[in-house]
DNA sequence: CTGTGTCCGTGTGATAACGCACAGATACAA
DNA sequence: TTGTATCTGTGCGTTATCACACGGACACAG
């Protein structure tokens, strides 16, 4: 007691567990904890940043709007990561919106203490470039995803990273909710998510979506699921494993 | 002379022309010009990757190759930029290959240098963190763009882009290799393009493209083009200038 | 228990892009 | 000049997705 302890809740963000405990204690009173509710905007395109976010049970989405209103998320970060990137990276703000897509908790760090951190070059800042160009493969994939593959395998590979993030079988969303995320229509997402109930490898009922055969919904997804999260885990297993 | 000096060659590629003169020298003797021919494969899917590669006259995509043979480009550098991320964010490799695609030069830098250069903390790590924040929006606005936006919009935004890092109008490209960047059939490529030919934006025969209108061109595009290059000069401007 | 808002199913027609197949045209080499 | 490879135009049937529209079902508050 009294020891600052890497058993802390603060371990449950898998980049902050990864930390040694030197490079912890320094950062520990900068973690402030905050509670994120359901679709509680983090960050506004284009908006200066103040904080760095790292989730521990909440889910956040990085979305893009375009001009006609029409929006497609790009990436999504859980405990397995953190929302801010262009803190570090020099840019202050991206043309990108965060909104909470599942509420939980976070701990947030001011932007000037990020900064110092960062500039030692210790393993805080190897953490988070490595964790930066996971977020890169997970946009690519995206990026050639929405090219090449139907809504039902986007749909599918959408669910495993969710309940990946949430470790429950239960997830709270309208389909009209992954349209927007998807970026494609409520109508498509309501024949995907048919299909898929009467396979036998999801149910649901207004707004909460059970994944009842995980392994049918991995073959059932396109490979786009399986490389990010191998990539994820070759960039940063050593440090979280 | 003897004097080394920033209007050299190396200064053809902007994020090396934007070093301040005591970085500038001190990196030179690791610069080797090279010279890369069309078609190339700088770097194959997953392969541990040896320099980083600015461009100077060359132009170098991004692609990334799916388990059923077809292709997407998800960036492209040029002059403007440099490929080989993985090697300053830690990954070493990525899971895309980097295939040139348009004949030219390029200094490149063998991994060591780099990552020493780098871990000074100077204006080189500031702007390669700054680069890699704009191919993140670049492949960001990739992923909405495949999603969200028609054939010809997206060839009248690669043609754009492709303008912009060769200052010719003349692009020696057949329909078949758009298609294999866009991710969308040769014949999808034919009739956008033949669309634009009618309407007097651009001209080809047989593998020469010439664009005629470029602010044409700039109306006919998706607004990703300007998103990404108003992020681009946003995030660099200010060291390029 | 009744109203109102939310969520999901379904239908119809339109459009964009796909896959395949082949013909005409051009470039280049023999 | 002739042959061959490459590049582009076009047609046809198929599929995925879109846009719009509406009805039924459920949830929850008053």
């Amino acid at each position: 007691m009294g020891v600052v302890n890497k058993k802390d809740d603060a371990q449950m963000n898998h980049l902050i567990g990864a930390l040694p405990n030197d490079e912890f204690i320094r950062l520990k009173p900068n973690l402030e904890p905050v509670s994120l509710s359901l679709g509680e905007v983090i960050y506004e395109s284009g908006e200066q940043l103040k904080y760095i976010y790292f989730p521990t049970s909440a889910i956040i989405s990085l979305l893009y709007i375009m001009e006609n209103g029409s929006t497609a998320e790009i990436g999504m970060a859980g405990n397995d990561g953190l929302v801010g990137i262009a803190l570090y990276m020099g840019g202050s703000t991206t043309p990108s919106r965060a909104v909470v897509q599942s509420a939980g908790n976070a701990f947030r760090m001011p932007s000037l203490a990020l900064n110092d951190e960062f500039s030692l070059g210790g393993v805080f800042q190897k953490i988070l470039l490595r964790y930066t160009q996971s977020l890169m493969t997970q946009i690519s994939q995206t990026a050639v995803c929405n090219r090449l593959h139907t809504v039902e395998q986007q749909l599918c590979r959408w669910l495993l990273i969710n309940h990946d993030l949430l470790r429950t079988n239960k997830l709270i969303m309208t389909h009209d909710l992954i349209a927007n995320m998807l970026g494609v229509r409520r109508e498509g997402v309501s024949i995907a998510a048919g299909h898929l109930q009467s396979k036998g490898l999801i149910k649901y009922v207004r707004g909460t979506i059970t994944m009842l055969d995980r392994d049918a919904l991995e073959r059932a997804a396109c490979e786009c699921y399986r490389v990010v999260k191998d990539e994820y885990d070759r960039l940063l297993g050593k440090y979280i494993s």
